[in-house]
DNA sequence: ATACGGTACGAACGATCGTGCTGTAAATCA
DNA sequence: TGATTTACAGCACGATCGTTCGTACCGTAT
């Protein structure tokens, strides 16, 4: 790929951005815990000592990569609606949107925040934050556009913004789950679901 | 707990279970990859190769493990309320049963078996194989209830049992991600959502 | 009474884990 | 241009990983 030395502003910042990037595909399929700094060296021709050093511990590289992922699933499913109206148009473009990163199978192992979520909600330490802190943030979101739709008179003034993100949230993440075991039909069963949350049919 | 020395027949069955009921409890938290044959032969004051022995290779602890799990949850949930009429009634108190088994910490990293499903879901082999048996069994059972709450008119003739059993699924997963992270307010809100998809207040 | 199967042990295997140390050469700053 | 910084490589470390070995013992079948 590069030459061996090879030390420029922008040139590390591409090594940092290669490793986060095999790094994000990685941990996608085993975890951030099954991440190795000597696989991952080895699948990028670099040595074990340089890439570690490029982050300090292992858990920075988790911490890291783990924000990589994020920002991967907002640049793939948030950014392209977000110029759509907020409220429910939106919404409904997000959860096609949402569907389809996972049907693409755009990180290998399936929704990256989701896992992380799981094997880290049980063990407190940075990695514990920071997946709570993004889920905060989703939630977030989403209820924003709730209450807009709510407000435009789309969904009914009975609707709590919390619950229906909090649904949505946990269809999305078990459509990525019902894709990777390949069940027959699982992504338009989950937008059937998730449009029957926002009253479409 | 047994002196050492002894190895009659109920004796060895004693062992494995007290080594699987560790390895539940572990692999709750840590997942079933961060189950170690060295940390769990410390916890039992057994030896490793003793306990290596009892199953042969790592793999199949990791498949017994799952298993008993399984079985864990059958009894501390299913079990519970197999005696209630089928149908809708044995669903909704299934999901109080299902919720409160998270709620309470029955296992210390919450499900097991979502846990082990997201964990292996993107990795062929037999861990994979089963998880999705588990997971079809816990779906056609969510049906077979939905199929009878529409017979009996309780449900609505449109209803998709196959789109509520998977919304249930993940509903109850996501509830166990909720409260391993603290959030308040997670199991009635679960709980509500649950139940309105059973078309109950 | 004797042979056998399986449980469990202690010691050790090679591999790999995360993490330090040291050297070096390029990039940066004076 | 000279001094400083730093991104990497190379090597080595102690720990721990899953696994194998040889051995001893108990329970059961012969």
């Amino acid at each position: 790929m590069a030459c061996v030395p090879r030390r420029s502003a922008t040139a590390v910042a591409e090594t940092r951005a290669g490793v986060l990037d095999a790094a994000v595909r990685r941990a996608s399929v085993d975890g951030l815990e099954g991440l190795t700094i000597g696989r991952l060296a080895d699948e990028l021709s670099m040595s074990k000592s340089g890439l570690f050093g490029l982050f300090g511990s292992k858990e920075e590289l988790q911490v890291a990569t783990f924000e990589a992922a994020v920002e991967h699933f907002t640049r793939e499913v948030w950014r392209p609606v977000a110029r759509r109206e907020p409220g429910l148009p939106r919404l409904l473009a997000l959860v096609d949107r949402w569907l389809s990163y996972h049907q693409r199978r755009a990180l290998p192992g399936g929704c990256f925040v989701t896992t992380a979520t799981i094997e880290f909600d049980a063990r407190p330490g940075p990695l514990r934050d920071a997946v709570a802190r993004a889920r905060r943030r989703m939630h977030a979101a989403l209820e924003a556009d709730l209450r807009a739709a709510i407000d435009a008179g789309d969904l009914p003034a009975s609707t709590r913004p919390a619950d229906v993100a909090f649904a949505l949230y946990a269809l999305a993440s078990a459509a990525s789950t019902a894709i990777q075991l390949d069940e027959p039909g699982a992504r338009a069963r989950a937008r059937r679901c998730m449009r029957g949350l926002l009253g479409a049919g």
